[in-house]
DNA sequence: CCCCGTGTGTGACATCCGTCACGGCGCGCG
DNA sequence: CGCGCGCCGTGACGGATGTCACACACGGGG
């Protein structure tokens, strides 16, 4: 199934890098890539110019585990899933990427292929960086070298996470744990407790923590049964906060 | 051959290591690590005066999860093996590092603590470089840091099968991965199957895939029903070819 | 207003697996 | 030789969780 891309796509149909000089150039975009902040203008300049801007809608797959790893992606705004899927069609997500970060540097350093899919969850924009233009950069800029280095150790650490989780927590404590994570990043903090419009469906956050729909079900009455989901109107939630969770998931709670 | 103590033993803490002067230059040891090859000879000099070989036995632990970080470990003998520890005392080990691999280069490049705990699987000799000489280096001499960024990116490629694994597969699957690995590593083909000599208890083998000791051995014992494991003599085993073993594992057999 | 698709709650059930308990086996040592 | 100890095999049992089946709530179109 083909997706579309969504309104504002102007971009991912100039054939040629050229700018449209009314929407924000690569480069502003570039700059306020986390993953890229610190490096000479001159590079950054450089590495605009040879950026594909793509906007895709949600649904979208950039790559499949085992594809042969074309270029770099960098999430300008939107959000990437990295996944897994088994023989049987189940997933488990490794990684959401959102805006500033990059997906599949991987491959790109050590010339394999991708390890994981990667699709959007939400209609998202990209620029993407063919390889070649990668591996120079890479190679002529110390910086961008060591840029490299901190995302995939951020990722390493990450995934040491996802396996102790994995390995040792039950159900009702990873989903604690993701909520705990996603009340970090998106949610509104009052008054000792954090409120929290959840934009996944069960089936999403199923996903995410290696289970079945309805154990999430399960799971999330449990945590409303010991307070720590303290009131939830579909996708409304009010929680305590993160730590808190973390806390009981760790089984100190 | 004596068994380890138990594993919370405490007598990691043990004294001072041993070392032994007698023992080949640590220039020679270096040159044998993978991990450095390709480096110029003058570099290799300069790293190996810096570095601080030690002998260790059984069961010493390196470092802690959460540790402070003090510098890399280079194995230049034996096995160290990384894990994680829950709060209720089960362990998952996320990698087992042999000779000429790095431990701990992550902590290193982006200044964090240790994400795991190590300790030897068998008595091994090691190659300790102050956090301080690795990170000048590093900076300073571009081989070094692509050296660290392959060493990080197969560990993250170990991580997504580790992750994938727990999460898809059941623990006859599990062991099947694992024994297909060893294989590779040190069994002796021939005539369409594979001699294993297989060096780890059930305990550790549990503890590598994270699941209890009993069900590693109800495991075995379906593996030979399968046929996937075709005979077995206390630590002698004989198996099918690791390829085959890692299509069951996925679900083809 | 009905129909339908999507997302959600929940009960029943089977399965996997962790845990406990126990026995056997090999080996080193007193 | 007997004993202790580490390691392995196996039965029993219960808890966690995946699966199936079904009901309900909601919203958008005919």
């Amino acid at each position: 199934m083909t997706r579309r891309c969504d309104r504002r796509c102007d971009a991912c149909h100039g054939g040629s890098p050229s700018i449209d000089s009314t929407m924000p150039t690569v480069v502003d975009l570039l700059r306020n890539v986390p993953f890229l902040a610190g490096l000479d203008p001159r590079t950054l300049d450089l590495l605009a110019s040879r950026c594909v801007p793509r906007a895709v809608g949600e649904g979208f797959t950039l790559f499949r585990a085992g594809d042969k790893c074309t270029g770099l992606y960098l999430v300008i705004e939107g959000k990437v899933r990295i996944y897994r899927t088994s023989t049987d069609g189940r997933e488990q997500t490794l990684a959401v990427e959102g805006a500033g970060r990059p997906v599949a540097e991987l491959p790109l350093v050590d010339g394999g292929s991708y390890p994981a899919s990667a699709s959007t969850l939400e209609p998202s924009r990209l620029a993407f960086l063919p390889r070649g233009d990668f591996e120079h950069a890479f190679r002529s800029d110390p910086d961008v070298a060591t840029a490299v280095l901190t995302a995939l150790g951020t990722r390493l650490r990450h995934f040491v996470q996802l396996v102790e989780t994995l390995a040792f927590r039950d159900v009702a404590a990873r989903l604690a744990m993701l909520l705990a994570d996603y009340a970090d990043r998106d949610g509104r903090p009052g008054d000792g407790v954090v409120r929290l419009e959840l934009q996944r469906t069960q089936e999403e956050l199923a996903s995410e923590i290696g289970t079945a729909r309805e154990s999430v079900s399960r799971a999330l009455k449990q945590l409303r049964v010991q307070g720590l989901v303290i009131d939830q109107e579909g996708a409304q939630l009010v929680l305590q906060p993160a730590a808190r969770l973390r806390a009981w998931a760790r089984g100190e709670g």
